[in-house]
DNA sequence: GAATTCATGTTGCCACCGTAAACATTGTCG
DNA sequence: CGACAATGTTTACGGTGGCAACATGAATTC
């Protein structure tokens, strides 16, 4: 009955010699670390370890380390994109809804404080530049409709563009202060994001 | 005549055992290091290798790695606040020197990105929870100075400081996303950092 | 000025890390 | 059944932060 099995032979109990699916069960349990450490702090060997499996077996599923840090990047952003809708949803839209997903966000952050800053600090090709997509940028998508519409109408598209920048910024530096203690993370901060 | 060498005993151009000023020494190439690599992917030996004395050395100075890199950010935060300053007074105060504080902070930012999340990521006393003040929030005094001025007269106290807090999250979130790549750090994007 | 003390270096070591290379086991398909 | 490909393990290497023991030399005391 253990959830966090992830092996699909469940006949012997018996360790065996191919774990089954591994490479979601590294996904998994490198995510339930990130809740107990930071990114810096987690090692391949300690995912590995807790799977029950040695360290150079994560190598047959990633080419690196830093391989699997992006697939738990990848679930981080899927959850933050969730959490938004779910929020705008809640919220029955409108500026309500533009309040509660601006919340979530910050709130996501402050549930999930390591890996939501591998989120930030992870960019999808390793490559220097980007085109100018991010993981998180397509988290973003739900929050750029909602500011175009929140415009006073004849806006350029720029207009648009660095408006929608401009309240993420707001939302993300609340979630980075308190991430890292600058702030407060008070119920009554939070409350106050409000009116884009 | 290189003037990265902090030395006092100066006669002997011949390695001397004793270093004569260590502790200054290891800062400035730290900072150095710090321009090269991020603080995460700077090693204290790499730091003592570059001074040229032995890994352990290091030990007799600072506890452990940790407090040379507070060392670290004590400078940092005395660059910002400068940098602050500076801005502030160029601007010749009011609301364009406001604004000049604002991108003071991204620019601050931008020029030394692993310092500036070094700094924030670290916290005053390695325990858990603080008193309100850390480094930065230090460096920060100038700005809630100035965001009391800017706001309707009779506001409360509480007021000011959710104000405070609302416009540093807005440049911190400008800094950190333009740092992780999340928005291009063009100049266009910085120039729109205006009326708090 | 010589002897002693103490701050400040060094060497050697440990456990841990990421990861490459070689080998072992097992599921799959002809 | 037999061969192959996929997926594990073992071993090893260089790098890390940090501890303990030792070496050096500058400052203090007689």
């Amino acid at each position: 009955m253990n959830s966090n099995d992830n092996s699909v032979n469940i006949k012997n109990p018996a360790r065996r010699y191919h774990h089954g699916d591994l490479r979601a069960a590294l996904i998994e349990t490198g995510l339930e670390l990130l809740k107990e450490r930071s990114a810096d702090d987690m090692s391949l060997r300690e995912v590995a370890r807790r799977v029950g499996v040695s360290p150079t077996a994560v190598y047959r599923h990633f080419p690196d380390k830093q391989a699997l840090m992006f697939a738990l990047c990848e679930r981080g952003a899927e959850g933050l994109a969730q959490a938004q809708r779910d929020a705008m949803e809640e919220a029955g839209g409108g500026t309500q809804g533009f309040d509660a997903t601006g919340q979530a966000y910050v709130r996501f952050a402050l549930a999930n404080p390591a890996l939501f800053r591998l989120m930030m600090t992870t960019r999808k090709g390793e490559g220097e530049l980007q085109d100018d997509e991010s993981l998180v940028s397509e988290a973003m998508r739900e929050l750029r409709r909602n500011i175009a519409s929140r415009l006073p109408p004849g806006s350029t598209p720029d207009e648009q563009r660095i408006a929608a920048i401009h309240a993420w910024a707001w939302v993300h530096g609340m979630a980075m202060l308190m991430l890292d203690g600058q702030v407060p993370a008070s119920e009554e901060i939070l409350a106050s994001i409000r009116r884009g």
